[in-house]
DNA sequence: AATATATTTGCACTAATGTTGCAAGTTATA
DNA sequence: TATAACTTGCAACATTAGTGCAAATATATT
């Protein structure tokens, strides 16, 4: 089965917090990806922006969830489902965007293809997002 | 030689104004992809906020230049190389993040390779962003 | 070239989003 | 259970973005 909150948190060597129990279950039950604004409406407010923001933050650092890049002036998270460690992401994966019902969603087992670059340019990362319609909505 | 910024403004069918030609001009002269705060830094405030705004929205909608994403909660833009018709962009050219100057650079000759996708997602556009050193840099 | 029409700009205002310090509350540790 | 360490919420602040409208500018028409 898929792993629980607290075993995440424990394992991240975080304190268990009720927000940070709540704001990880929300990537755990979600197959898409998430924004901030999205956090707040699904907690109702339960917890402030503020915390949202840092837990959030804390997630990122340690690896638990990663940002998926987006050209709407807004960050996405989603959990990192192939381990990364702190300060070291493995999120290699193809991110997909559907155009219909406008969720983002990890395809964790496609990987960014490496590309060739012109002379000079040495890779380190590399993100893909790719826009269309997903298998729910085709 | 390169397209001037009068007749991109023209093909547009745009009215030609003193902002549109600025503006225009920093991306005409500029390897590197803009944020609306680096226009701002450019034109020294010599244009409203809201007019750079409005102006960025409207090159983006003639196709005159395109959004590239970003994990970092901003817009950058860049000029579309390749025509891009109204509506319809064939951005489809690999970003590249230098890690040392910051600076975004459209690899306009390198293309976003095809991934194949699970069953059910069709795909409509694809981005991709590498970061790592670039060719000024290494 | 002067006027009429359409478009664009700047301003004021509003709204949304993100950040920081600090006291109070909560969690982990000894 | 007491102490230390960490997390939270509040308040204040800062930054970034969006809208309506009158004035200014650009294009079209005569």
């Amino acid at each position: 089965m898929t792993e629980n909150n607290l075993d995440i948190l424990k394992k991240s060597g975080l304190s268990v917090t009720e927000g940070r129990k709540k704001i990880l279950d929300l990537f755990l039950d979600n197959e898409a990806a998430l924004a901030h604004a999205d956090i707040e409406k699904y907690t109702e407010a339960a917890f402030d922006r503020v915390t949202v923001y840092r837990t959030l933050q804390t997630f990122v650092d340690k690896g638990i969830i990663h940002q998926i890049p987006t050209t709407d002036n807004s960050i996405l998270y989603a959990l990192c489902k192939h381990k990364c460690e702190e300060g070291h992401h493995h999120d290699e994966h193809v991110h997909f965007i559907c155009n219909d019902c406008e969720k983002t969603i990890c395809l964790d087992d496609v990987t960014v293809p490496p590309v060739k670059l012109p002379k000079g340019f040495k890779p380190a990362q590399a993100a893909m997002v790719v826009t269309g319609v997903c298998s729910d909505c085709k």
